[in-house]
DNA sequence: CTTTCGTCCTGACTGC
DNA sequence: TGCAGTCAGGACGAAA
């Protein structure tokens, strides 16, 4: 499940391939994704060459010379996929680009939680995605006190602030479940008890977490592709996701005593925390 | 206003 | 082996 480390990936990639070509072919192979496709999608993307690609919150920005951005969000398993004659689309294949070059990109989404959406550039902020989300974490903007400004007033678990985006943008649950981890904060705290002191340790590991899975190169769980096309999955490892159970890494006594990673539901999401280290 | 909960969707996995 | 049921999750919109 692409979070904001395998979109930043995933624009990278893509920036690569892109910027700076035209787009000769466009083909858009249903109606919608979670939402329609932009009106005359194909007419308006077919031509323009691609000036820049970038990325806000978990949402690619790829900037057309007419001033036009196109909004990408890769939902759940939204995927990326890079290649010279890719050949017949694949299954889930609903958006085909061809570049001047001849590289082919192709938007997949199984799941079709993901979507697209066209605005001009000088209002792009203004956009109804884009206008309510936080600062980026690891932007200039998010800092001890931004956080501790926004937790304040939240009566909310600190698992569940975290991943509203406008608190922070671009945090999903693998990343919030990491970052409290390794802050020894518990999920289940009320998030304006986190404003002050932990919030100034919640930051930094934010930061660290994010950056360390950028460097890594993204990472997936099951479905998530790098936006270079190559094969196979990056194969991240976490400390606390999907380890219900298993050992905690920072508890050395018998697992039989401790039971391990604990999982527990939120907003009904799976939260994985270890309650000896997390208070 | 804030917060929670249902919804969209398919594929991987579980259990009978 | 086959098939029904469960679960995963981002973000919107409705409900509380």
């Amino acid at each position: 499940m692409p979070e904001l480390p395998e979109v930043e990936t995933v624009c990278r990639g893509l920036a690569m391939k892109m910027e700076g070509r035209v787009l000769t072919r466009v083909e858009q192979r249903r109606p919608n994704l979670r939402i329609p496709f932009p009106d005359r999608m194909v007419e308006r993307l077919t031509g323009r060459r691609v000036v820049t690609i970038r990325r806000r919150a978990k949402y690619i920005l790829i900037h057309l010379d007419d001033d036009q951005v196109l909004i990408v969000h890769l939902g759940m398993s939204g995927r990326m996929t890079i290649g010279q004659d890719l050949g017949p689309p694949a299954a889930h294949d609903h958006v085909l680009l061809t570049t001047d070059d001849g590289s082919d990109i192709r938007f997949n989404d199984a799941r079709r939680f993901g979507l697209m959406a066209m605005t001009g550039a000088d209002i792009l902020d203004s956009h109804p995605l884009l206008a309510s989300l936080g600062p980026e974490p690891l932007g200039n903007e998010f800092s001890a006190e931004t956080l501790s400004r926004a937790l304040k007033a939240k009566i909310t678990p600190i698992k569940s602030a975290l991943l509203d985006q406008t608190v922070v943008a671009g945090l999903g649950n693998i990343y919030v479940c990491e970052a409290l981890f390794r802050a020894g904060i518990s999920p289940t705290r009320i998030a304006a008890t986190v404003a002050g002191r932990d919030a100034e340790r919640l930051v930094p590991v934010i930061r660290e977490v994010l950056t360390e899975a950028i460097a890594a190169g993204g990472s997936t769980l099951r479905d998530y592709v790098q936006a270079s096309g190559e094969l196979g999955y990056f194969q991240h490892s976490f400390s606390v996701y999907d380890r219900e159970g298993q050992a905690c890494p920072g508890c050395t006594c018998d697992i039989s005593s401790t039971g391990g990673v604990q999982r527990i539901v939120q907003a009904n999401r799976s939260t994985f925390y270890c309650p000896r280290r997390q208070r």
